[in-house]
DNA sequence: GTCTATATTAGGATAGAC
DNA sequence: GTCTATCCTAATATAGAC
């Protein structure tokens, strides 16, 4: 039981309890995104990283404080994806490489996903701040991006912030509608129905706002 | 006091009841939108309408058949909305009537489309038979519909359902995620700016596709 | 650190007077 | 049909043995 007392392995006591908390953390995020905060229970959540119930008070001092931890775990997760889009980069590239990782954290995250918009759709009671401060200020830099972009006239002239909101909209569809989706397709969807619907929001998006993805490619 | 014996005009107990339920309902529609199934509590409904909380209990035997019934009064106005997308229409009238009838739902109807986002991100436990009927046949005449267009070279070859998806989301966007967007706006979008973000999400689609919406006006 | 047992409160639902 | 008072389950949180 190198769970009591075990100190034969070099700070194995904190890895235990980071390696609890996450098994925790990981059980929550789903309870939080199937049920929504008020229907998650702590004992679901317990049940679900077969714990006890009151093992998840030791690590976390209430349901909200657990909850708070799980959404500004995905907050982290959502803000590297956001440094996909390059403001180096041509528009084609930036937007391309964004909307693809968009997608994949869709794919890969579907539950973070479901729980960053539960608390958006509510309020966001917990991340308001995070809304006012880091997601504006990154907001404000890319809009001037594709401001600039459209002086250049490299982009045809649209309001960046729908295209923006667009961008969000739909990559997160895939994970927050996935199950409507997967009811319309009797099941997940595979590999290359993931690549194909990457590639068919690039084009759209692309194509939508002046840029000619295959202008290059053979008719 | 019509409420308790009053016959004096035609049907008006009937028409007292509807109008009760119709108050329950709409109190109901807000709570659940902003707190989730889980979330809501038969006593916040009631304090919203005004209203005893055995009152609801008398019009609506549960909490779990009140909210049905809210769900059931979305589908409804989501189906009529649906019919905007017309299909002996072309693939521009058809779109951009329909888009801006979804926009328009997202402005009015704010607070159904997140019950109805909820519902579906919580996997659908009341409305999947509706999933399997109703909405995969409209989404099968659509898929069949697009695919003309397609064959007939009046819209460029995407797969029908990422469009779809990519419409859905976009504007059901702009009411699941209200409080995000007017935290960026800061404050609730206006009534040009709505227009202005109605007219770009068709114009990207449109373009996106293959149409070019404006080839007929002067650059 | 872990687990069993329990305190406490909230919330869905009902009984019964009016 | 309406409202007050109440029942009872379920869920958060904690106490305390191990």
């Amino acid at each position: 039981m190198a769970q009591t007392g075990g100190a034969e392995k070099t700070g194995s006591r904190a890895i235990m309890r980071e390696e609890t908390e996450r098994a925790i953390l990981d059980a929550a995020e789903v309870v939080f995104a199937e049920k929504g905060f008020g229907g998650a229970t702590m004992q679901a959540i317990a049940d679900s990283c077969g714990l006890p119930k009151a093992n998840l008070h030791y690590y976390f001092a209430s349901k909200e404080k657990l909850y708070r931890r799980v959404v500004e775990r995905i907050f982290t997760i959502w803000l590297e994806a956001a440094d996909s889009f390059d403001t180096e980069l041509s528009p084609e590239a930036a937007l391309r490489s964004y909307i693809a990782r968009k997608m994949q954290l869709s794919r890969e995250h579907r539950y973070g996903s479901k729980v960053w918009a539960n608390e958006v759709m509510h309020g966001a009671p917990i991340i308001q701040d995070y809304l006012e401060t880091t997601l504006r200020s990154w907001t404000e830099t890319r809009v001037a991006v594709i401001r600039r972009w459209i002086a250049e006239e490299q982009v045809r002239p649209v309001d960046p912030r729908w295209l923006l909101y667009m961008i969000w909209a739909t990559t997160q569809h895939y994970a927050d509608f996935a199950h409507q989706i997967e009811t319309l397709n009797h099941g997940p969807l595979d590999d290359s129905q993931w690549a194909s619907a990457t590639e068919t929001v690039c084009d759209i998006i692309l194509r939508g706002i002046g840029i000619r993805p295959d202008a290059d490619r053979p008719a």
